[in-house]
DNA sequence: GTCACATGATATAACGATATACCTTGACCG
DNA sequence: CGGTCAAGGTATATCGTTATATCATGTGAC
């Protein structure tokens, strides 16, 4: 391939190099004025500016950060990037991170533990400065491998049991029991829930502060009124069925996330039961619908992106350079109870049918004993 | 500060010299191994294979980043990352992104003119290798000259007008014209518009749309029927009110993005108009509430998800090396009608006032015009 | 036995910015 | 006027990989 002399047909990248020739300095106080350390006269300052103008000058951030060991990068691992849930907490995130320079490589596992593995290996390669992420259980061990070995992560809603990595937790094991008080107070006795996945932390512990809740108000736990819906749709949807189906149906249903609740909402509307005339309502999370749905539905409402913004604040300040890792558990916070009007005294007639000895005195071993 | 004899203080991060002295090869011949490129025996290739697994060797990706200039990593420039329309655009990039083994860095610019420059700049300096960004109008040009400089882009929803960056591209044209045909052969004629911000693309595309519509329908344009919620929820809800409480109320209302969908339900909860049986509803974007709503929301439903995944493809296809710059535009994408059921035919009442001669008859100069 | 050649291995120059160690100056003081 | 010191500047090693140019080694052909 002939190339026309004088044509300049590649393109060249500007490099300092090219700003120091061009300022007729050394690369070194060009460094130096464009890094603004270290010390350099008046007038190279002005040439250097001039210069680095003139050739338009573009700093390379992969050769920085080969130099430095740090790329002003934090990688966040959520399991689903469309649920309210996680956009709002990285939403926090990324506000946090822009604010004190960093930028935010963001990952979807799915809940798939292969993907989150390979994700936490990938970006660790791709040099994050740190990682925030709600590992799941089987691969709570690599996390921590990995927090020990001085990589800075912190977790969302889960310890990881070192005292490496920082944690956010809410205390889900309140939330629930609020709910059940609540709906207690109102006269609710058959309370449901539409639980999720438990093979996620979150899923139990929501589990675990609704059975909590209900041993506070004296009412015994029924197994027949808790159904799994994993935090999946349609799941949900049949578990819902399932419970205003029954003989003696829940008059109140507490449903663990956003994604289930919709599905709720659906089978009740499709099944002509009104909120809250017929089943009351509470829902952990709060998305905005949950505010101009109609009705409003009362929701257990987490400061997901405060959450998002201590998350973040934590893993930058661990990354200082004096930093003293001291207690790696944030504050706890609190998850609310927002009273809106999907929740009413049950139906005189559900209260009726509270006298007739339940069947469930009979335990059923299986459930009993869990 | 005396260090110990002996003892390790010093965190040593392992290389691809380690791994070579380990297998007692040359670093290039460890390089060619593990990148599976170039030739070497089988005895070298078991040894280095050996000798990596021994110390633990990972890849520094930021050194390979600088060797190889390109990061494997795209950058995502969104205006709000908590809404349905770009969480579901995102996660169809990232689902694309992954499967090539490339990362996704996100950012927020909330519509902010500002920290859109400042992030594409950030971005470019931080060595993405490509970035697909729906740019606002004042900053097309600078969009426009860094695709023309050779930065691989695409962009969402609008055009930049060189022939460099791929833009996906939705018939926002026809969606709106969609609606109005809809709720015109209900019997609508007084259909209010609850419109976006007309500074933005999408906002003025979804403007001319409507009117398109009401043009074919014959009907005139009134621009008392048009409230601008700016994408905005308070805007949007005061817009609503305005729409209802008028001496001749809209019957149906289309209303331009989910935000103010969401307002715009607010407000008629509050003012206790029942939907379809006050007033009918045409909602853009089509979030999972809009399907679980009671009653279910029609809408105008883009394809975000395949948006994004088409978006991701083409830029990662233009990052090929044998890459022919072909017609920028990729196939417009057709926004769908959604329909479900809240909407209906107009109230008898509301078709009595229709004959009563319009005042709108005695066109306003300043809104004729336009 | 020597030359040509393929094969595999090595040494080393990039990639671009930073920071250290080391030179120049010139000023100032004894 | 020699010597000290500080300020400003330069040259260069480094970060960890990749890829190229070069070098050894052995094999086969004549």
């Amino acid at each position: 391939m002939t190339r026309a002399k004088g044509v300049v047909t590649k393109k060249k990248t500007i490099t300092l190099t090219d700003v120091a020739k061009e300022a007729d300095v050394s690369i070194g106080i060009a460094s130096r004025v464009l890094g603004g350390y270290g010390s350099f006269s008046e007038k190279s300052r002005v040439r250097v500016m001039a210069a680095a103008e003139k050739v338009n000058y573009r700093p390379n951030g992969v050769a920085r950060a080969l130099r430095l060991r740090r790329t002003n990068t934090i990688g966040v691992l959520v399991s689903q990037i469309n649920s309210y849930h996680w956009t709002t907490f990285v939403q926090g995130v990324e506000e946090a991170a822009k604010r004190s320079g960093y930028c935010v490589l963001l990952s979807n596992t799915g809940d798939d533990p292969v993907r989150e593995l390979d994700y936490l290996r990938d970006m660790r390669e791709r040099g994050v400065d740190g990682i925030i992420a709600s590992p799941l259980d089987c691969n709570l061990q690599a996390f921590r491998q990995a927090a020990d070995s001085g990589f800075a992560m912190v977790t969302v809603n889960v310890r990881l049991g070192g005292d490496k990595a920082a944690a956010v937790l809410t205390d889900e094991k309140r939330a629930g029991a609020d709910a059940v008080e609540y709906l207690c107070g109102l006269g609710h006795r058959r309370i449901g829930l539409v639980a999720g996945d438990v093979a996620l932390e979150s899923g139990r512990q929501r589990l675990a502060s609704y059975q909590a809740g209900l041993a506070e108000a004296g009412i015994d736990f029924d197994a027949d009124l808790v159904v799994f819906g994993n935090y999946k749709e349609d799941e949900a949807y049949n578990g819902a069925r399932k419970l205003i189906s029954m003989r003696q149906p829940s008059t109140a249903l507490i449903i663990c996330n956003e994604l289930m609740t919709g599905a709720v909402l659906r089978c009740l509307r499709d099944h002509g039961l009104g909120i809250p005339g017929d089943i009351s309502l509470v829902g952990f999370d709060d998305p905005d619908w949950a505010g101009f749905y109609s009705p409003a539905i009362t929701t257990l409402r987490e400061e997901r992106h405060y959450m998002g913004k201590l998350a973040c604040d934590a893993l930058l300040s661990s990354l200082e350079p004096g930093h003293v890792p001291q207690d790696p558990a944030l504050p706890t916070l609190r998850t609310r109870l927002v009273v809106r009007q999907s929740c009413a005294p049950p139906r005189a007639t559900s209260a009726l049918t509270l006298r007739i000895p339940s069947p469930i005195g009979q335990q059923d071993p299986d459930h009993a004993s869990h």
